[in-house]
DNA sequence: AAGGAACTCAACCGCTACTGG
DNA sequence: TCCAGTAGCGGTTGAGTTCCT
């Protein structure tokens, strides 16, 4: 569906009038806040009807796109942490450029942001390694991924090591995929730099729609790793929020998770994938009761 | 300090899969 | 079965930022 077309959605009613001109480009703060504020409120079961009801002069297809890869509660902005590259690198290795399949492996983070990431850091990693593979000619090396540079740690190494085991352990990619991370620990999880302040950062600073650790939370370069990091902190606060975490493990264990509207979670954060992130699972908690507050 | 190159990333585009009438 | 419409995916673009000379 290209923008400003009409249409007549599934179950819907015809809203947006034919010929409606669509703002493009950059999001400013308060188009942000109304699409924020109008899904919170009610939903988004027909996009192409989100922008008019919501105020917008936008197609439907960039409200679902804002929302998903930026306003969504449960999103972490900012630099992958070492843990999360490792799993790219080796989810990329295992799937191909499928994004969005990826996506469901780092709960959190979008299939865009993902994208970016490999395109702009990890696929020239990847190549610099493979030509160092190919400058050494090593023959025992089976990927160039198993390739430290000089400024990595050893500790790359593991979850391509991992991925090989993934390979020889199941014909099912997914499954194998969510075996792997299921198992992987999440201890040693560094940040590489500073993040930047985004733009749904400083809003959320405003808005504080529940605990937004990107803005809240200081992050610290990859070399000073013994720091806490943006998940540790979080599960260090929230597990240490009796009230919050006993509501939460009340909520799955009586089977509430469906109180929360399916677009609020992530596949892979639904309990019976057995893939669970707190950070993501808890900020989107955290942030819908609120929103479940103001609905009923 | 300047300006050009390189990089980043939000957003757009085009396509496919799916659904309901 | 066909058609219209939506959701979602992956590739691409381009404005803004950073780096380098």
């Amino acid at each position: 569906m290209l923008a400003g077309e009409y249409c007549r959605p599934m179950g819907c009613k015809p809203l947006e009038k034919p010929k409606r001109r669509h703002r493009k480009g950059l999001w400013s703060p308060e188009e942000d806040q109304r699409l924020k504020n109008y899904i919170v409120q009610y939903g988004h079961s027909c996009w192409s009807s989100v922008p008019v009801k919501a105020g917008l002069q936008r197609n439907g297809k960039s409200c679902r796109l804002r929302w998903i890869n930026y306003l969504r509660p449960g999103l972490k902005h900012g630099l992958f942490t070492l843990q999360e590259e490792e799993t790219v690198l080796a989810l990329h290795r295992l799937l191909g450029n499928k994004w969005s399949k990826m996506a469901q492996h780092l709960p959190g983070r979008t299939d865009n942001e993902i994208k970016n990431y490999w395109n702009s850091y990890l696929k020239k990693k990847v190549m610099k390694a493979e030509g160092l593979v190919d400058q050494i000619n090593t023959q025992n090396i089976n990927s160039a991924y198993n390739i430290p540079t000089s400024e990595e740690p050893q500790t790359h190494v593991r979850s391509f090591e991992l991925s090989e085991n993934m390979e020889r352990s199941s014909t099912d990619t997914d499954q194998s995929v969510t075996h792997v991370f299921n198992c992987h620990p999440p201890k040693e999880t560094f940040q590489s730099s500073f993040p930047k302040l985004l733009f749904a950062e400083w809003l959320s600073l405003d808005y504080g729609h529940g605990p937004n650790l990107s803005s809240a939370v200081p992050v610290v370069p990859r070399e000073n790793s013994d720091h806490l990091n943006l998940e540790d902190a979080f599960r260090h606060g929230f597990l240490h929020n009796e009230q919050f975490a006993s509501e939460f493990h009340h909520g799955l264990s009586s089977g509430e998770t469906d109180k929360f509207p399916s677009q609020f979670m992530f596949e892979s954060q639904i309990p019976e994938s057995g893939f669970f992130d707190f950070v993501s699972v808890g900020e989107m908690y955290t942030g819908f009761n609120m929103t479940n507050d103001e609905i009923n």
